[in-house]
DNA sequence: TATTGTTATACTCTATAACTATA
DNA sequence: TATAGTTATAGAGTATAACAATA
């Protein structure tokens, strides 16, 4: 537990962050903006999955996955087939070109973070990418769930695995 | 030096932070969104300043800065003063309202990060807050300077005190 | 001429609400 | 009735370019 003045210095950093993920944003191609891109670093991560699980691992609404899929599938990225399953859903799956485009993809940030990040330890990319993890598992999935308690702690166990590996 | 792996994973942390950002994003009040609050942060922690200096700390172009700067000037928050020294440009101070608005923002941020963040040591934080402060550091003023070539020795290691500790 | 700041325009991301098709 | 997904609309953030006033 944490005194005011250190939340009030982790808001700021926060906040700040946000110029480094625009310079990330910078390096990205033309027509493959970073809504697309994520779409296409979760695809590659997860492999094929539906809307809806998509949006959770995107952490924004399906109206908003719904266009950055439809962005990747307008350029051949992704394939959207039929769920047998169940007629209302879509099973969405990353193509050759989307498999090329994602390498491109993970060879600009990868170069980027390199040059930014020359004179970071191995160990210590390490601590800040395990705290970041750890501070979005901390968050949990805000928009859909309740403020603070979980359903039943059977399920609440349960959708952890679905829910923290983002 | 970190590998490839290690790059691609920081990376997606950093997107995937997003949902965090907007999480505080939303108990903001309602007519003073993000734009609003970093400037009065801002204001708050280095005193009056001039919109060149705020831009740089925001890291943003000063288009965006003039945009935030009018609304919340609009709103009282903020009082623009003619500079004696160039009459070009203006000085920003918080007015009393705005003081008030900006405790009322530290309110809401620390209350939502003490309970989000109820299991995480102060030390924790701590580490985290630093890691993403150099992290913001390794990136530097990436809008304006030279990708990788600071302009002298010298000049570089005088800006650092007026742009490192955002 | 160069710089400070403002405004107009365009693009990206997001959420809400209305709608369809299916469960 | 409820859920999966799409589309329309609106709001916030940002960058570029054109512009005005001053250095």
């Amino acid at each position: 537990m944490a005194e005011q003045a250190q939340y009030e210095e982790l808001a700021r950093q926060l906040t700040a962050i946000g110029a480094v993920k625009r310079d990330m944003g910078r390096i990205l191609p033309p027509d493959c903006p970073g809504g697309s891109a994520a779409v296409l670093t979760l695809l590659g991560r997860y492999g094929e999955m539906r809307m809806s699980r998509l949006a959770e691992l995107l952490s924004v609404d399906m109206s908003v996955t719904s266009r950055h899929v439809a962005h990747v599938a307008d350029r051949g990225w992704i394939e959207r087939s039929p769920d047998p399953a169940d007629k209302r859903s879509r099973i969405l799956r990353l193509t050759a070109a989307g498999h090329e485009q994602l390498d491109e993809l993970s060879r600009r940030t990868s170069r980027l973070l390199a040059d930014r990040l020359s004179d970071w330890s191995d160990d210590e990319v390490g601590q800040l990418t395990r705290l970041m993890t750890r501070l979005r598992e901390s968050f949990g999935d805000c928009r859909t769930a309740a403020p603070h308690r979980p359903p039943h702690p059977h399920s609440y166990a349960t959708e952890l695995t679905t829910r923290t590996p983002v």
